[in-house]
DNA sequence: AGTATATGTTCCGCGTTTAGACAAATTCAT
DNA sequence: ATGAATTTGTCTAAACGCGGAACATATACT
């Protein structure tokens, strides 16, 4: 039960009905192709003609293409099936992260065409902006064959207000209000499209094609690594709150008496379980960023520390299990907070999923209010899925297919 | 930007278009009145001819009516206006709580029309169903001019399934998946919708007419008594999850090594803010329902204690202050996850509102990660304004108000 | 009384869904 | 091979609703 907002609503036009159904159409070519006219006209419940001329608009956008005749199942004609057009055109995905930027480029359906590239950020906001596209540049003139590129999407790990093109504040990279969009899309001629690292992830998961995660109306992304990101989604559509802020679980305290967290509050459970808090716990000192870090610890990483783990090392072992206490308590919070259909969780940490998994699942137990609550839906998401590139791919890709904004 | 789920979709048919437009035209009409044919048409923006047969349909379906012509103000014909139409025809509330019950009858905007009823709830359901269905049949039958009743709206502290329209657990009650809404229907032969009293709480919000309400597309309602209870609005939307647990911040940690929480975990925001925990932290004991309380502790209300407050007692305001300072760095968790455009918070302890306040604000501002969220607008509901039983009359008369569910 | 202006109704045009008919294409049975 | 059955895709007419403009009605000002 919705209400309609009195001082900002969309009344319906004569062709509204007609944008409704050409969405809709479009939706399942992407989530059933290869799929025939008949087919859609089944999927919706309208009549074929309906389809058909739905269809021959979306045609003639070359937002879809009529590929080879398919093979008749029973007797009667056969089917020209339909496909979302993703040729020759290509989008690009940015993840910037605080010590390397990563580039991806993917087609229109997200699906990935070359190789992921990247190169050491540099927090100098011109020079990385400056150096980007170059490399954007460089990767559409060698892989000419993908096309026309439709525009890039960037993560940023902070955060941002995607309406302005801004920045409003990363602490990893010391960046503060700084516009990124619009001078990326000066640089490369091409439009660019800015979101926020954890709110991206949420994203990729919203748009992915591949099947089973439909059902979730609503859900919620974990990234665990150097700080903890979260975001949301609520009937098919990312959390943003007034002021972009949504999804800040991980400054939501375990212990307001516990560790000094870097954002200036305590007990956070982003202290718990990012990545230098497991490698802190492992060494037995801070390694915040304050103080340089020790020949040892410098270029120690979690994975270096799981692989202890996995090999023996009891005091290894013992900091992950520790993180993955954590990592369910902390959880607990947000599924009482917003009982999501499904939580996924990425980061280094998981890697050491088959380890932590009991752990993390009791933990969780042990604060959920309902035993429902308990057994929510966990999904891991490997490093490999590329979550925030992939998120920043749909930035661009996923607004043509995006729900029509109506009452 | 929302996706379309490609499983649970609703194509646009011949009337999806006079639908969407008929429901904006009655809620422009409901905000609005009164209002005349040409206004409509100028709210909307659309011609006149449009608007006149929406508002013959209206009026044909007698969801308004046509009252006395306006003053014109220059020239001109005089506008006859229109206003939604709640004669003859009325809501009751029904706000069901650990102890007492409360009954309102209200018209269709809301409007309260009697005055607030209330008995002894017996924990008993059958018993309860019993006596309220012949409380409300009492009612209803001493106040004939207010015509017939179009439903009844319950609101159940604890997990409620609105759809089954079943109370699956309601600690404070002692009730376990009890079915509410049909023997109570049966019993009234009216139609009966139940629904948690937090998440009622926050309807009352949305669909509140008098005024400044509208602009929040999120916002988030806090009801901190005997438990804390916390209805989350998305888009316009109560938000529900997966489950109907959507909104337990309740029990979303302060500290890990609080106190024990009555959840049966420990450290949850509401043993920190809950009347029980505020009375307890004044008598220095533990107060918790397990073992009886004596003759002093038992009819001590939190009221009392900010007369005592008020009053000069010391010990008093520093068990009050002490609360509030939980208070804020448990909204701080809230405005940090979702980034509200508004916190709406009422309970006994917002009758100290005027004392507490900065100490809520400065707790605030220390855990929350910008200063937009410190700054987050936070309105006191009074126990006057009955914000459970409004939410739960919202439960009856809104759905006719509701947006069409489209695409 | 006449003019200007605002409201509300009516009519027609046009876009979109709805229903149904039809041609084209293909398989199966005879 | 031929015809019947079946499926796909197109086309046409009807119904519905927005878009625009004309028209009658009502009121105030000159």
């Amino acid at each position: 039960m919705r209400k309609i907002n009195p001082h900002d609503f969309k009344v319906a036009r004569r062709g509204t009905s007609r944008e409704i159904n050409r969405q809709i159409a479009l939706n399942l070519i992407r989530t059933h192709q290869p799929v025939s006219r008949a087919d859609l006209a089944r999927l919706m419940n309208v009549r074929r003609g309906v389809a058909s001329l739905l269809v021959s608009e979306l045609l003639s956008e070359s937002l879809i293409f009529e590929g080879a005749m398919g093979e008749s199942v029973g007797r009667g004609r056969r089917p020209t099936f339909l496909f979302i057009d993703s040729r020759q055109r290509c989008v690009v995905g940015v993840d910037i992260r605080a010590t390397r930027t990563y580039i991806l480029v993917t087609d229109l359906m997200g699906r990935q065409l070359g190789v992921v590239s990247s190169f050491q950020t540099n927090r100098e906001v011109d020079v990385l902006i400056q150096e980007l596209a170059r490399r954007i540049k460089q990767i559409l003139s060698d892989y000419k064959e993908v096309g026309a590129c439709e525009g890039v999407g960037v993560a940023v790990p902070g955060m941002v207000d995607p309406a302005k093109g801004r920045v409003m504040h990363a602490p990893t990279l010391a960046w503060r209000d700084v516009n990124l969009r619009d001078p990326l899309a000066v640089a490369l001629g091409i439009p660019v499209q800015i979101e926020n690292s954890g709110k991206a992830c949420a994203l990729a998961q919203v748009w992915a094609t591949r099947t089973d995660v439909v059902a979730a109306g609503s859900s919620v992304f974990v990234s665990v690594s150097d700080g903890v990101g979260v975001g949301i989604v609520v009937n098919g559509e990312v959390l943003r709150g007034r002021h972009n802020t949504a999804g800040e679980f991980g400054h939501v305290p375990l212990s307001i008496d516990g560790p000094r967290c870097s954002c200036g509050a305590t007990g956070c459970w982003e202290s718990y379980v990012s990545n230098l808090a497991t490698l802190s716990r492992y060494f037995g000192q801070d390694l915040s960023e304050q103080r340089p870090r020790d020949m040892e610890t410098a270029n120690f990483s979690v994975e270096d520390l799981i692989a202890r783990a996995r090999a023996g090392d009891a005091k290894a072992l013992a900091a992950i299990n520790s993180t993955a206490r954590y990592l369910g308590l902390g959880l607990a919070s947000i599924i009482n907070a917003l009982d999501p259909g499904r939580v996924y969780i990425g980061g280094e940490i998981t890697t050491a999923w088959s380890l932590i998994e009991p752990i993390v699942r009791s933990a969780l137990r042990e604060r959920t209010l309902t035993d429902f609550g308990g057994a929510t839906e966990i999904h891991v998401v490997p490093a490999e899925d590329h979550p925030r590139l992939r998120g920043a791919v749909a930035l661009v890709a996923a607004p043509a297919f995006a729900a029509p904004m109506v009452a």
